[in-house]
DNA sequence: AAGTATCTGCTTTTT
DNA sequence: GCAGATACTT
């Protein structure tokens, strides 16, 4: 107890309130680094320990998962020694739904072992409900659906206000019939579901009513409409309700955000008490007029004071570099002199950025980690390998069945797909059954029919072994049997990639979960909901200067931060069009900056390659912002005209950009010691015609004989000499697999292998 | 059905 | 610079 006193004493006023109010709907309105996450953490502590709210009765929801991680841990030290701090639910919105709805789903027709599409997967889906569009048509539909999900609306709403025509409302329709069909959910019916869910069955309402009697969100500015929704249905008169946010940190207005959730708490409920945390207990005097100087151009927004009883600190920097390389170098030259890399991160807009940071350290030997990157998740043969678990779980998902029942190839083509999936509702949607029916009638080829058959099998054994409880056997079961453990084997050989590794790494990190279905629900849930997890080793673990996206480092700080590409075009990004947009980027801007505690460097580069082109853009408006007599400015200002002549900034923008594309398509002299014009020995145009490989029959068959005789000794232009050691026919085709000298082996197909017969016949 | 070659057009940001 | 769609060959 003595302990929660001293928590409390480390609080100010405004903050202390926060903590205190417990009988009224709470809005924080808390600015940068104003202690914002101590303060919720503080509240857990306080409920449960002087309020004597047991923890479980305690919902804390938060947008990303690494606020939610960095959140648990907080609280978990706070109240350490306490057995029961786990039972807190503290999650993202997006978890409690999956959470709530693996738990109650079934209420409204939802298998509880439903899986959760991502992005790609929903546009698959989409796609196969209307298949005469290309899915380059179908992606901004899918986006706008699931716009419109965000936002609290069904098909049957009024979409009016979305300017959307009745193809969509058709295509919407078509897509939501789909995806129940399936029996899986997308992101927003994480939330979308679970409204209906509340709505529906007021049993379970009751029962979330009894089971929260405390719920808190932090950056509540980032919820969005159906959110606002579902948070609304999840409280009643006797739920302590409490919002944290800033609507100055607004950045996921793109997602469906709307900072008149946190600006409206008031008026929804009306005995609302709002507090302000405004003294920033984070940065340097000079960081925050920097931010503060440039998001006062922002219109809509809460006058704020935000101020900082810290030191002055040491003037923020601002360097204009060439080029992507010359701002990575730079980075690298200052981390590298102090060495203090965990203290350091890197901010940048758009992922993409990260690689020139990664080239450069790599070479000077920084250490680092990439936040939030998807490397591992994205890799092809990590969701080819992810699609057969879910297929696993559930056999009438018809995205990840149609991914891999011709993975790697067996001979069912989209014919054949299209015949199996005819069966449809005699199957009553299950693929498995599907594949039954058509082994057993007429319609597809001999080839595409055993394919049917052996995928068939392989699944129904792998619902065995699962059922057994053999899950790590059974994930490499399916992957070894379904032909991918070979099929990549093969690829790395050819080239010089690790693919059957990332393979091993998956069935090794399931291998931590609980060897059963629930076991595998979870896996999978986990892997869908924070797909960065997997694959790579704990990064708080590891030690290294931080890169990481801006919207990614919301409710983290470092010491030293760089914020990169502070050009137009990128920052504010070249689709911020209105007013809004730019605001949104503004407000990201003030993220960035703000995260920082004692150091802040600027930089603007006068080039970027930007899709394999280089551009040359302004720097950044946002830089314009800033008093110049609050930075250090290093370089030189692109469009600074030494001779006080006419410069870049006596042109419009678009004779700008042609003059720039001028110069860039012109023969370029000065190029940096890296960049593209460094001709390589080796041309791409020349590289890929070398290995251009086109079927041809090589080998003549003669009736009755056999193209290769097992022993028979052959020379491959791109293995060497080795020798065929197996022969079988797949149909019609003779199949060998020839070991080479080298070690490597491989399987090729006699008529079209490019293979030299050596030695006598 | 499967494998290649070639062309096109584009990526913010996250759950 | 890369993925996806298209056209073509075996």
């Amino acid at each position: 107890m003595a302990e929660l006193q001293e928590l409390m004493n480390q609080l100010n006023e405004a903050q202390r309130e926060a903590v205190l109010e417990n009988s009224h709907p709470l809005l924080v309105l808390a600015g940068a680094g104003s202690g914002k996450t101590r303060v919720i953490t503080t509240k857990i502590a306080y409920a449960i320990e002087q309020l004597g709210i047991p923890p479980y009765k305690i919902l804390a929801v938060t947008f990303t998962n690494k606020a939610a991680n960095e959140m648990k841990e907080r609280v978990k030290e706070m109240l350490e020694g306490r057995a029961d701090v786990n039972e807190c639910s503290i999650r993202t919105f997006h978890s409690f739904g999956a959470w709530f709805l693996r738990r109650f789903g079934s209420e409204i027709g939802l298998d509880s072992n439903f899986t959760i599409y991502d992005d790609d997967d929903s546009l698959n889906l989409l796609a196969s409900c209307f298949p005469n569009y290309k899915k380059r048509e179908l992606a901004p539909i899918m986006k706008k659906i699931s716009y419109a999900k965000d936002r609290g609306l069904t098909y049957t709403d009024n979409l009016q206000s979305l300017k959307v025509d009745s193809t969509f409302k058709r295509m919407f329709e078509a897509y939501e019939r789909k995806l129940h069909q399936v029996g899986n959910v997308d992101f927003a019916d994480l939330i979308g579901r679970s409204i209906e869910l509340l709505e529906t069955k007021s049993e379970i309402q009751q029962w979330v009513h009894r089971r929260f009697s405390m719920i808190l969100v932090d950056e509540y500015q980032d919820s969005n409409a159906a959110q606002f929704k579902l948070l609304h249905r999840l409280v009643e008169p006797g739920t302590f309700i409490c919002v944290v946010g800033d609507d100055d940190q607004s950045i996921y207005r793109f997602r469906g955000a709307e900072v008149q959730n946190i600006l409206s708490f008031p008026n929804q409920y009306p005995m609302a008490r709002t507090v302000k945390l405004e003294q920033n207990y984070r940065s340097t005097q000079n960081i925050l007029e920097i931010a503060n100087s440039v998001i006062k151009n922002n219109k809509g927004r809460h006058e704020k004071q935000l101020w900082t009883a810290n030191r002055k600190g040491g003037k923020p920097h601002l360097f204009y570099v060439q080029d992507e390389q010359d701002e990575a170098l730079r980075i690298a030259t200052i981390v590298k002199k102090d060495r203090r890399f965990n203290e350091s991160a890197i901010l940048y807009r758009t992922n993409a950025q990260s690689v020139a940071f990664e080239t450069m350290f790599k070479r000077s030997g920084i250490p680092y980690k990439v936040v939030g990157a998807l490397q591992f998740y994205e890799r092809e043969e990590v969701k080819d390998a992810l699609a057969l678990l879910f297929l696993l779980t559930n056999t009438k998902d018809e995205v990840n069945f149609k991914r891999m029942i011709n993975k790697p190839t067996r001979g069912i083509g989209p014919g054949s797909q299209d015949t199996i999936l005819t069966y449809g509702a005699e199957a009553e949607g299950n693929l498995l059954a599907m594949l039954r029916f058509s082994t057993e009638k007429s319609g597809l080829s001999v080839k595409a029919r055993e394919g049917a058959k052996h995928f068939l099998r392989m699944y129904e054994h792998a619902l065995k072994m699962l059922q057994e409880g053999e899950l790590v056997d059974c994930a490499y079961f399916l992957i070894r049997e379904s032909g991918l453990l070979d099929h990549y084997r093969k690829l790395d050989q050819q080239n010089t990639t690790s693919k059957v590794e990332n393979l091993e790494a998956l069935v090794n990190a399931l291998s931590s979960y609980e060897s059963s279905l629930e076991g595998l629900l979870l896996f999978l849930e986990q892997l869908s909901l924070d797909p960065t997890t997997l694959g790579r080793e704990d990064p708080r673990d590891k030690d290294g200067v931080t890169l990481i996206t801006m919207h990614n480092t919301k409710g983290l700080e470092f010491d030293r931060v760089f914020v990169a590409g502070l050009e137009d075009e990128l920052f504010p990004g070249r689709s911020a069009e209105s007013d809004e947009d730019t605001e949104e980027e503004r407000r990201i801007f003030y993220v960035a900056v703000t995260r920082a505690r004692d150091e802040l460097y600027l930089l603007s580069a006068r080039a970027r390659k930007i899709w394999g082109k280089t551009s040359y853009n302004h720097p950044s408006r946002f830089l314009d912002e800033i008093d110049p007599s609050l930075l250090t400015v290093q370089g030189i200002r692109p469009g600074t005209d030494l001779l006080g002549g006419f410069g870049y900034q006596g042109l419009s923008s678009l004779q700008e950009k042609r003059k720039r594309h001028e110069a860039t398509s012109s023969p370029r002299s000065s190029s940096s010691s890296w960049g593209a014009s460094g001709a390589p020995i080796i041309q791409k145009g020349f590289g890929s015609k070398a290995k251009t490989f086109t079927m041809k029959t090589v080998h003549e068959a003669k009736e009755g004989e056999p193209l290769f005789p097992v022993g028979q000794r052959v020379y491959s232009d791109s293995y060497g000499e080795g020798e065929v050691v197996t022969l079988r026919m797949s149909g019609e085709r003779e199949v060998i697999e020839v070991k080479f000298f080298n070690g490597k082996k491989t399987t090729f197909i006699s008529k079209f292998a490019q293979l030299e017969k050596i030695g006598g016949e």
